[in-house]
DNA sequence: TCAAAAGTGTTTCTCTTACACCCATGT
DNA sequence: ACATGGGTGTAAGAGAAACACTTTTGA
């Protein structure tokens, strides 16, 4: 009898990059979120548990990202795969960590090879995603602005995207409505806020019109 | 410790139509092929012998599909999936089931709900995957014509393709070359043969250029 | 010579991309 | 008044879709 753990890839997007969640059991090792959920619970449920249990998150959507059985390991890791807002959760490192921190992609701490495979494999889908799904605005607070909306897209892309088009395909797209006010913030015109369609959040479907169409190394 | 079990989605193109391979251990139940690994197992090698000990199915490649987590399951289990030549690969039900059969997706047998719902999943990955990668070429002999890749097409989207269109963009991807001969069968122009380019038999990568456009409703 | 299947180019249109300036505000 | 970020339209090009006839064979 083969066992099975949960692993959570979260992702966030700060000043403009892409940042994963890190626990520290003990001593000097960073790892993802992870456990052993018991046989009763669904495996979806536990990890969410162990997600809140080890970080204090709760509440945000989970997606199946893939189940990695790595040569030698006697059992397979369910991912998982989340992007949300770090500003909405506060981290709070339970009894079973004494560390919970956000990282940056690009500057992360040694991690187990697995882990940091997790990770890779999760940026990746992310990526993919972006292409057809309104993903970004998950990371965002309830209202945000079409230049926030943006910003998200261009970090978990890694590219830089053109404001006219993007916002016709966004728009166009109809994942997101205006909120009907302003935010301004120093110099500068304020901006129109937006929230996302309710129900249109996580659809998954292709749409008949890209948000991100082919992208471009960055310059 | 929640244990792991594997199931099989296996399928292939009979007479242009989608068609998926079911075993029968005793009494009227059929389901798919599943088994439950050892610990010391990899997965997918432990999925694939579950294949060839229930159905005589070997040396094909199995693509990791959903690992499922059934309300009320005690276990879970990763399903891979496979679309094969059927041609290729004979039957032969080994001691754990008494009969395996191809079944049209249109015409199945009663099943467990997960079993189905993973053929429905399966389906849909297909699907997806028809548009840019050359999963076809998987299904047909070592040469095929191009008729018979585009049936394949056809089959997998549950959509009628433009031949002129298809050629153009099937020939133009590189994944197939001329084998130099032809095959003739009954009245009509003999068709030339093609094989798939070695090393392009299983890209996953997307491509420049898509095989199958947007699919329009059948008619 | 007829029926049956294979093979072949061009045109149209839609979608994607590239691109530059004015607007509203805070300091 | 100037610096800062927000907001807008259009033209050119590439890719996708639509479309009909000729070729080669078996019967």
């Amino acid at each position: 009898m083969k066992p099975v753990g949960v692993e959570l890839v979260v992702m966030t997007v700060l000043e403009g990059a892409l940042e994963a969640l890190l626990v520290r059991r003990s001593g000097n090792q960073w790892s993802l979120p992870a456990g052993t959920p018991a046989p009763e619970v669904p495996l979806q449920e536990a990890a969410a548990a162990v997600l809140a249990r080890q970080t204090g998150i709760t509440g945000i959507g989970l997606e199946q990202l893939y189940s990695f059985d790595r040569d030698g390991a006697r059992r397979v890791a369910v991912a998982y795969l989340a992007l949300i807002d770090a500003g909405r959760h506060a981290l709070e490192p339970g009894s079973e960590v004494v560390e919970v921190r956000w990282f940056p992609l690009d500057d992360l701490p040694a991690l187990p090879a697995e882990h940091a495979e997790a990770l890779e494999y999760g940026r990746g889908r992310l990526r993919a995603k972006t292409a057809y799904a309104p993903v970004a605005v998950q990371v965002l607070p309830e209202t945000f602005t079409l230049g926030d909306l943006q910003a998200v897209y261009e970090a978990v892309l890694g590219a830089r995207l053109d404001t006219r088009n993007f916002r016709r395909d966004v728009l166009g797209a109809g994942v997101v409505e205006e909120a009907g006010m302003e935010r301004r913030s120093g110099p500068g015109r304020p901006a129109r806020l937006y929230r996302s369609v309710p129900g249109e959040e996580f659809a998954v479907v292709a749409r008949e019109r890209r948000i991100a169409g082919r992208v471009r190394p960055p310059g």
